[in-house]
DNA sequence: CGGGAAGTTGAAGCCAGTCAAGATTTGTGG
DNA sequence: CCACAAATCTTGACTGGCTTCAACTTCCCG
C-alpha cells in the first residue's frame, strides 16, 4: 500500500520546507503511486522517453552518462527527497540514466500531468525551479572540481558533499554514515582512474580526514576536510518537497 | 529607448518558439527596462544577491566560478536568448558569474516580480524550467567531458557546441563565427592549460577540422569534428524565448 | 570450497602542467 | 602617426600527477 503523503516520513525532517494540509493533499492526488526497485536496478535510461516522474522516498541512487567511448561519468548521487525524471519531461528525452545503489523506493507522478500540475500550482513550479537550478550550482561546483582541482581536493570535496547531504537527512550517527558505493562510483564520479582514487582515499584515511570502510564514511570534522577540499562547508539549505 | 518585445530581433528566428501576440504583450509589462554594457563589465558577481534577471538581447558572455586558490573555471558560454540571474532569484545568492565577452544588451526585469508572473503565466513557468533543464544537461556533458576525454576530444566538443550555437542563431557566414573568446577562456572552460589549449588548437587547425584565428571560428564539416569530439551532432532544439 | 566482486599495492609510462622566452596584436599617449 | 606597453598567442624543454598494467588480498555467497 502506498505511503500517503501526509504520513510521508521525509516531510518531518527540518530541512524541508512544510507545507499546508492542503497543499499535501494535492501532492496526494498527484501521486499514482509507488515502485520499489532492488539496488543496481535501472530507474531511468538516458535516450529514453519515461512516462514517469519520480520523488526518492527512500535509498540511494546515482546518476550517470556513458560516452561513445564506454566511459562513465557519474553526475551526481540520489538521495531521498530528489527529483527524478524531469529532463525526460521537459525535453525530448532522458539525457543521464538513473540506478539504484540501494533498495530503493519511489513516489510515481504522471509525466502527461505535469503541466496541468503546474499551471494550477504555481508553488510548486517554483519549487520545481528550485530543485533545477540547485542541481545546476551543484554541477557547477562540480565542473569546478573536475577542472581546476587536484586528485586530493576533489577527493575530499566528494567526501564532504556527500556527507553533508546525508546529515541534512539525519542519516549520520557518531560521524557515520552508511553509504553503499564503490570506489569505482566516487572515482567516475570525480574523473579519476579507480587505482588513484583509492591511493588518495587511503591518504586521506591515514591523515584521519575521513573513515571508508566496509560502505561506512566517516567524516570527525567537516571543517577539517572542507580544509582540505578547498571549499566552504555548506550549510544545509531548507529544500521543497515535492 | 527599450525595445519593444513585439519587435525583438530574435523571435523572429527560427529557433526560438512563437508566442501569441497577447503572451508578448505580457512579457513587455514584466520587462522594466534594458542594460548595455562594454566587453569585460560584470554583470552578475558570485555571492551576490542581485535585485534583477536578465535576458541577453545581443552580445556573448561567460559565466564563471572563482575558486579560494584563485583559479577560475568557466561553466559556460552566454548566447542571446539566454535568461541571467535565476540562481540568484530562486536561492539565496549568485553562485557564479557573469561578465561580458562582447558588448551586451540585456532586457531587465525585476527579480521580485518572479514568483507573481510565473503564478500568471504558468506557460513562462514552463519555460523557465525548461531552460534550467536544458542548462542542467549541458552541464553534465561538460562534466562528462572534463571527466572522460582527452585534450584532443575536450578541445573539439567545446568548439563544435559553440559553433552549433551560434548556428542556431544565424550568426554563422561561410561556416565561420566571430566569436570575442580568448584561448584562455577555452582553457578555463575545459580545465586545461593555457600552453596544452594552444597546442591542442593548433592541431585541430592543421588537421583542418578548425579554424580559430583572430577571434573568428571556423568549422567546415560539424560531423567531421562531432567525430573528433566522440560525440554526436546536436540538433538545435527550439528554445523558449522570454 | 570455489568463484566473482570489490579493495589494495607496486611499478612503469605518458598526457598534460609548468616554466620560459619570443612573436604578434592591441591599446594608448605624446 | 609613431613609440612604447600590455595583452594575447605561440613554441620548446622539462617535469610530475595521474593512468595503466598487473598481481594479490579480502570478503561474500552459493
Amino acid at each position: 500500500m502506498a505511503t500517503k503523503c501526509a504520513r510521508c516520513p521525509l516531510r518531518r525532517l527540518e530541512m524541508f520546507v512544510p507545507m499546508s494540509p492542503e497543499e499535501v493533499r494535492v501532492m496526494d492526488r498527484f501521486k499514482v503511486g509507488e515502485l520499489t526497485v532492488d539496488a543496481g536496478t535501472p530507474i531511468l535510461q538516458e535516450g529514453s522517453n519515461a512516462l514517469q516522474l519520480f520523488t526518492v522516498l527512500r535509498g540511494i541512487g546515482i546518476r550517470y552518462k556513458t560516452t561513445e567511448s564506454g566511459r562513465r561519468q557519474v553526475i551526481n548521487f540520489v538521495f531521498p527527497g530528489d527529483f527524478l525524471g524531469l529532463q525526460g519531461s521537459v525535453r525530448e528525452e532522458m539525457t543521464h540514466s538513473i540506478e539504484a545503489r540501494s533498495k530503493m523506493t519511489l513516489c510515481v507522478f504522471n509525466r502527461s500531468e505535469l503541466f496541468g500540475f503546474i499551471k494550477n500550482n504555481p508553488e510548486r513550479a517554483y519549487d520545481i525551479i528550485w530543485a533545477c537550478a540547485t542541481e545546476e550550482h551543484f554541477l557547477g561546483e562540480a565542473l569546478t572540481t573536475l577542472g581546476q582541482r587536484t586528485a586530493m581536493e576533489s577527493v575530499a570535496w566528494a567526501v564532504l558533499r556527500l556527507f553533508e547531504r546525508a546529515e541534512g537527512l539525519g542519516l549520520v550517527e557518531n560521524a557515520t554514515v552508511e553509504l553503499p558505493l564503490r570506489q569505482q562510483d566516487l572515482a567516475d564520479a570525480l574523473g579519476l582512474s579507480l587505482v588513484h582514487t583509492n591511493k588518495t582515499l587511503s591518504k586521506l584515511r591515514e591523515r584521519q580526514f575521513i573513515g571508508w570502510t566496509d560502505g561506512h564514511i566517516t567524516v570527525p570534522d567537516t571543517a577539517k576536510l572542507a580544509d582540505v577540499a578547498g571549499v566552504e562547508v555548506e550549510a544545509a539549505q531548507p529544500r521543497p518537497l515535492m
